[in-house]
DNA sequence: ATAGCCAACTGGTCAGACCAGTTTGTGGAT
DNA sequence: ATCCACAAACTGGTCTGACCAGTTGGCTAT
């Protein structure tokens, strides 16, 4: 109905967005400053700051208390890692373990189907995935083990399954495939995983449905109290922010 | 360069964020009004609409004029309406009970985790969308359904959880009967799925967790093969999508 | 020349007012 | 009783002017 309509704040950061793309403003260069906008373009100062916020919103400018607002560093591409998802992990660490907690299941049912529903190309595919799992070394590349767990997802031959986790995988490796690279090179850890896919792969080309979910299961949720151990050590597995939160009522008890 | 400090503003939309995460705003819910926001935070308004302004910026919500600010869905990849995902919908209704499948562990799975997290406030929700259900005659619609078991999934407390549910569940209602509508009209399934309800409702107060996902679980499955035993009876399970019922007109699109 | 301070920038926040759409409930006309 | 119209009472959108809080640069006093 009324979709045409955009208020002027709207208009505002366009224009200024519009005009920094342009090449009128370079990264790195500064905005005018609010005031000057809001006389040069006849409007109030607080449409100029909520333009200006949603431009900072968008990672287009950054603003300094006292000195101004500048040019951000982007690099136009297409590529979501601007998108709104890669901002919450980047914010919200606790969202990481959402993330794996969601996984822990799907991961358990498509090990579970992909017991029971594997065909022969299935099987040979998995194999194949798994061989590559064993003969290379982790702390090269994590594509191996990528492909050895999109194998068994297939397997399953739940299309929603496989959409809804890879999905899931990308916005993993989107955000913390560093902290997937800080895993493998303990050794300790790395056998730990490497006998977790053996188990997996046994149990689902065994056709032992129960059995593949279980360790399957218990490889994401190892992974899982992994990063925890290795973020309260100290290590960076994501950006942390600490703020406090009085707004709205905690859950009780969390993990 | 104390890159510390950081305004009211960002504090404000990491709060309004982080509670939009936490599941306590669930996409497509309405955020408080700015003026509402303003007292309960404490702040002037001003600094609420240039919080919102820079959510708005990064996609979280959307905002309409006289009518308020609503959340976005910004999981794209399982809500995106163009999503290939749709045509598989097309010709395959197997593909339905893929959904129902993967519904399966993740409601069984968001019902294990309110009963362990749920607050006070959520207890209170959860109870008010069950009595809803009590009293409403099934067979008018299914939005009290759809918000019990909403209800249910917000107090999981897990925000990708919410988000990929809500996108399995707006999949469903693009492309099939509301499950109830079917299965209600006969009077022996129909108490048969309250009773279902009930038990839900009853483990997830409790705080039986691992009771509350199994019931839930055999909600799912009960209504998976409910429909499968009607299919197989010559009924029209899957149809044509005519929901026109999405709103998200997003604001950022550029001209 | 230099340490220190102050004025003039910059953005950050607030208050209150008014305009402009939307929703809702109540009234009257039918 | 039903239904339509219109007036509150919401909602967001914009403006104004004031004051607070960091940054910067120049000008003094040493």
């Amino acid at each position: 109905m009324q979709v045409k309509t955009m208020g002027i704040s709207q208009e505002i950061s366009f224009r200024l967005e519009r005009l920094i793309l342009d090449g009128g403003l370079a990264p790195g260069q500064k905005v005018p400053s609010e005031r000057q906008l809001a006389t040069r373009l006849g409007v109030s100062r607080a449409i100029i700051r909520e333009a200006l916020h949603e431009l900072q919103g968008r990672g287009v400018i950054n603003t300094q208390h006292g000195r101004g607002s500048f040019v951000a560093n982007i690099v136009p591409s297409t590529n979501d890692d601007n998108s709104p998802l890669m901002h919450l992990f980047a914010g919200h660490p606790r969202t990481l373990y959402d993330l794996l907690e969601v996984r822990e299941q799907l991961e358990g049912q498509a090990a579970e189907l992909a017991a029971q529903r594997a065909t022969h190309g299935d099987r040979h595919r998995i194999t194949k995935a798994y061989q590559a799992l064993e003969e290379t070394d982790p702390l090269s590349n994590a594509r191996p083990d990528h492909g050895f767990h999109q194998a068994i997802v297939e397997a399953s031959h739940n299309p929603i399954l496989v959409h809804v986790l890879n999905g899931l995988k990308n916005m993993m490796l989107l955000t913390v495939h560093a902290s997937v690279a800080n895993l493998n090179p303990r050794a300790d850890m790395r056998e730990l995983i490497m006998k977790q896919h053996k188990q997996i792969y046994q149990a689902v080309m065994a056709g032992k449905a129960a059995s593949a979910r279980k360790v399957a299961m218990a490889h994401v949720r190892f992974v899982q109290d992994s990063l925890r151990g290795l973020e309260s050590q100290g290590a960076e597995v994501i950006r942390v922010p600490l703020y406090s939160d009085n707004f709205h009522e905690n859950p009780t008890k969390r993990y």
